[in-house]
DNA sequence: CGCAATGATTGTTA
DNA sequence: TAACAATCATTGCG
């Protein structure tokens, strides 16, 4: 087999080539033998060489020429082609019928409207960046991750380019135009010698058509895939997980420690929240899931931020109040520990950390308790021993903690350093010894922690 | 690099 | 259907 191609070859070389003696050598055996035998060879390598002249060029040429001068001119000829070419077309129709129908193909509007919502096959540049942001936000992602966002933009950039370079190759002006036209014109030189009517030449170019188009489909499709792809990777938000700004962890836990008998913020709430912390709703409702299980699960490694948080709201809620108080009574001017005078400038609420880890100092300082892995019965039985500020909590403790807290701030403003015991536990005091939380019992209509201190409960601390 | 923290997802439950 | 519980996957720190 390989032998008898390659000779095919070498004589095809011969005819092409016109007198090219590598033909004659092929034909040869790999070692010549003598002087003697190179004479004969040479003429078998010269009588092959007139007969494939022959076939190829003299038969085609002149003979060839001939037969075909003398069809064309034939009178019957034109009547005899139309005939062949109704029988053909009849015969034609009969085969091709089934596949002619050319339906709008919703395959293709999908993929089309796909493309056009990734910004992939829409208008250039700001469009199309405009869309895939739009795409991404659309996604469920979080909001402006700007880092990822050009990564995804620039690799979607890539995939638009790749897509729109090869979709050119076959969009019509170009590959398939240029194609159908050579077809066509191959087609109206055959039609001289072979019955081809104007109508098989438009199903042809139809035909043409629909592979072309079924390359593009192919193509949109392998774009799309890309895309998807792309997406799943880069806005899969579990794997680009960003942990949240340190403010907004800020304010969820302001409002999670504040509200600690019932940290189930309303749906309103949770709006709040995420405009505030520049969140979405269910990222604020994720964080309230994983903080309230968490939180359960080991209150004592929690112990130490619920102090922290409560008395940073305390300082707020203090910081109200006071401001309210230097508002209304003009007189008693400095108090004796004017360290914790209730300047703006002092209890601003971000610059106040050295102030919150002091005041956390203060309240845990006096009592190593506060680290224990206390249960939730442990605290409410520790509450129990608090006497009568605490009769009847049954009014959002989460509100009363606030309170307490802020009393206890105040009292020491003021100097008053008797009320350090176990009562300033920010603890789950809602949470009952099943471990779940109370039933709601304040209503958590109550967005920010700076609710009204003096409105909720009247108790007699001095 | 190991590990704890943390945001998100998934499956279950009331 | 929201909350819970378990788990995954990533981040950030020592």
């Amino acid at each position: 087999m390989d032998e008898q191609a390659r000779i095919m070859q070498a004589l095809g070389g011969v005819s092409l080539a016109g007198h090219s003696v590598q033909g004659g050598m092929g034909l040869q055996p790999p070692h010549g033998h003598d002087g003697t035998d190179d004479g004969r060879k040479q003429d078998i390598g010269d009588i092959l060489h007139q007969i494939m002249t022959i076939t190829d060029q003299s038969l085609d040429e002149a003979q060839a020429k001939n037969r075909k001068h003398g069809l064309n001119c034939h009178r019957m000829k034109p009547a005899l082609f139309s005939v062949l070419c109704e029988i053909k077309e009849k015969t034609g129709l009969s085969i091709r019928g089934s596949q002619e129908e050319d339906p709008p193909d919703p395959q293709l509007m999908r993929l089309d409207n796909m493309l056009l919502a990734e910004g992939v096959s829409g208008p250039e540049k700001g469009g199309g960046s405009a869309a895939a942001a739009a795409a991404a936000a659309a996604s469920g992602g979080a909001s402006d991750n700007s880092i990822e966002h050009s990564d995804y933009r620039s690799k979607l950039t890539q995939i638009r380019q790749i897509y729109h370079t090869e979709l050119e190759k076959y969009e019509q002006v170009g590959a398939c135009n240029e194609f159908t036209t050579h077809v066509m014109n191959l087609l109206r030189e055959q039609s001289r010698t072979r019955p081809i009517s104007p109508k098989e030449i438009e199903r042809m170019v139809g035909i043409i058509h629909r592979k072309f188009s079924s390359i593009q489909m192919q193509l949109k499709q392998s774009t799309c895939e890309a895309v998807m792809i792309l997406r799943s990777r880069f806005l899969d938000a579990r794997r680009k997980r960003r942990n949240f700004s340190k403010q907004a962890t800020e304010i969820l836990n302001e409002y999670f420690y504040s509200h600690l008998s019932n940290p189930y913020p309303s749906e309103e709430a949770k709006e709040e929240l995420a405009k505030k912390c520049s969140i979405t709703v269910s990222q604020v409702s994720n964080w309230f899931g994983n903080k309230r299980i968490r939180y359960k699960k080991n209150i004592g490694k929690f112990q130490e931020e619920a102090n922290l948080y409560a008395a940073k709201t305390a300082v707020t809620a203090a910081h109200a109040v006071a401001a309210a108080v230097q508002n209304s009574q003009t007189n008693s001017p400095t108090t004796p520990n004017s360290g914790f005078q209730m300047k703006d400038e002092e209890f601003q609420l971000d610059s106040a950390e050295s102030k919150n880890t002091l005041l956390t100092n203060m309240f845990t300082g006096s009592s190593g308790s506060f680290n224990l892995p206390n249960s939730g019965d442990m605290f409410l039985s520790m509450q129990s021993l608090n006497g009568d500020s605490y009769q009847g909590a049954q009014v959002g403790v989460n509100v009363q903690s606030q309170v307490d807290t802020l009393r206890h701030v105040i009292s020491q403003t003021a100097g008053y350093s008797e009320a350090l015991g176990g009562n300033t536990m920010y603890s789950p005091n809602g949470l009952n010894a099943n471990g779940g939380w109370h039933d709601a019992m304040t209503p958590s209509s109550v967005i920010s922690p700076t609710e009204g201190p003096g409105s909720v409960h009247s108790d007699t601390s001095n």
